[in-house]
DNA sequence: TTGTATGATTCTTC
DNA sequence: GAAGAATCATACAA
């Protein structure tokens, strides 16, 4: 489960126990015995040795130190601290603060402090009853020495056997409690990776962008940092997103005809009012001022796109690349609104008055981007080299 | 339960 | 290294 076949993974360091961790869903320590996580494996292991001596005479235990270190460092003994453990800490980080992952890192520290709350409960426990059992012990040689002789020695190796058993005892409860933080921590690790559906609001602000900049879906870098800020998602996410989205669209055109419509008419409004307050500004100022909107980073390339020309939309024969990115990627939407209310064809090529998807025979986004003068701010469409597939 | 949507991963190409 | 393409795995709706 959880194991892709058939082809190389990459992954979390983690991959290993991940793939083999049982998916419980109690956090109980009994739980915790049942897994065959490596970690937990190499425990077990061990186990059969850790039972002799364990105690004070002895040289310290390696596999007793591994786990004092794990529990301290996980944050279940020693001094509390609010379950920050490495992975807690590597979540935290990972998560760039979204809210999701907030909730699935408080989640991790509860059941952190949970498993923390268990261990001491029982370690008291076996701590009082050590002490109980020494006692009743203590008492019952006591009774003896009435009836014979008991040396100092003798006492002390009865002593000496009582805490080595219930150092066993504490040896099984270190283990249970570090297989059930490993068993967490891999389920932590699980949930991060699982799939997340965006946010519907994030997927309208990523959905209003690409169309609206359909004749070239390619943001910059700095482009995708802002939707990533905006939707709360990563870059790389962003990325991903706008690769499925032209593949898939590109695929099924007729598909998403209605979803390019619906975010057409969204966004007509407001550009048909940044177009006019462009133009405007254009007309009042340097005819060969960029705009400098938030979109600007977008050196939308449009001679290959006989609507790009704004002479059609005022009169002006100043061309769609004076106008300014922002305002490029209005008038794309515009024009799709236009074509709309007009009618187009559905087709790649078409005989149209425009391709509303600036798509090439092949499926690409070349037509509209292709002066090779002009380039995308990242990698020209020029790289869409194959669309034949579907 | 099943089909579809969708985010992520991997491989290939340039 | 970026993008396309294929595919996987999971979420979600019917």
């Amino acid at each position: 489960m959880g194991m892709r076949t058939g082809r190389g993974m990459a992954g979390p360091t983690l991959q290993g126990c991940r793939a083999t961790a049982p998916r419980v869903s109690g956090q109980s320590l009994a739980d915790a015995r049942n897994t065959d996580c490596i970690f937990s494996c190499s425990l077990f292991s061990a186990q059969g040795l850790s039972i002799r001596g364990a105690q004070e005479e002895d040289p310290p235990d390696p596999q007793l130190m591994r786990l004092d270190n794990m529990l301290l460092a996980e944050g279940v003994s020693g001094p509390e601290k609010g379950g920050g453990s490495a992975a807690a800490a590597a979540a935290a980080a990972a998560s760039g603060g979204s809210s999701d992952n907030s909730i699935e890192h408080s989640d991790y520290r509860a059941k952190l402090t949970q498993i923390r709350q268990i261990y001491h409960t029982e370690l008291e426990k076996y701590e009082q009853a050590c002490n109980e059992f020494t006692t009743h012990v203590m008492n019952l040689l006591r009774e003896q020495s009435r009836t014979r002789p008991i040396s100092p020695k003798e006492i002390e190796r009865m002593v000496g056997i009582i805490h080595r058993k219930f150092s066993s005892i504490q040896m099984q409860l270190k283990q249970s409690t570090c297989e059930a933080v490993m068993i967490l921590r891999s389920r932590f690790l699980d949930a991060r990776r699982k799939r997340r559906n965006f946010s519907k609001q994030a997927t309208e602000i990523l959905n209003e962008y690409f169309y609206s900049h359909l004749s070239n879906p390619y943001p910059s870098e700095e482009a995708k940092e802002e939707l990533a800020k905006k939707c709360s998602i990563t870059v790389s996410q962003v990325s991903n997103w706008f690769g499925n989205k032209r593949i898939r669209y590109k695929k099924n055109i007729g598909k998403f005809q209605e979803e390019a419509n619906l975010y057409a008419a969204k966004t007509a409004v407001t550009a048909a009012h940044a177009v006019a307050a462009a133009v405007q500004n254009n007309q009042t100022n340097s005819p060969t001022t960029p705009n400098s909107g938030s979109s600007g980073s977008f050196n939308l390339p449009n001679s290959g796109d006989m609507f790009m020309n704004m002479q059609s939309l005022n009169g002006d024969s100043y061309q769609g690349s004076q106008v300014g990115a922002n305002v490029q990627s209005q008038v794309d939407t515009l024009r799709h609104v236009i074509n709309q209310t007009g009618g187009y064809n559905d087709g790649l090529g078409g005989n149209s008055l425009y391709s509303p998807h600036n798509l090439n025979a092949n499926g690409g986004w070349q037509d509209a981007t292709t002066p090779s003068s002009v380039t995308s701010p990242t990698e020209g469409p020029g790289s869409v080299h194959s669309d034949t597939s579907n």
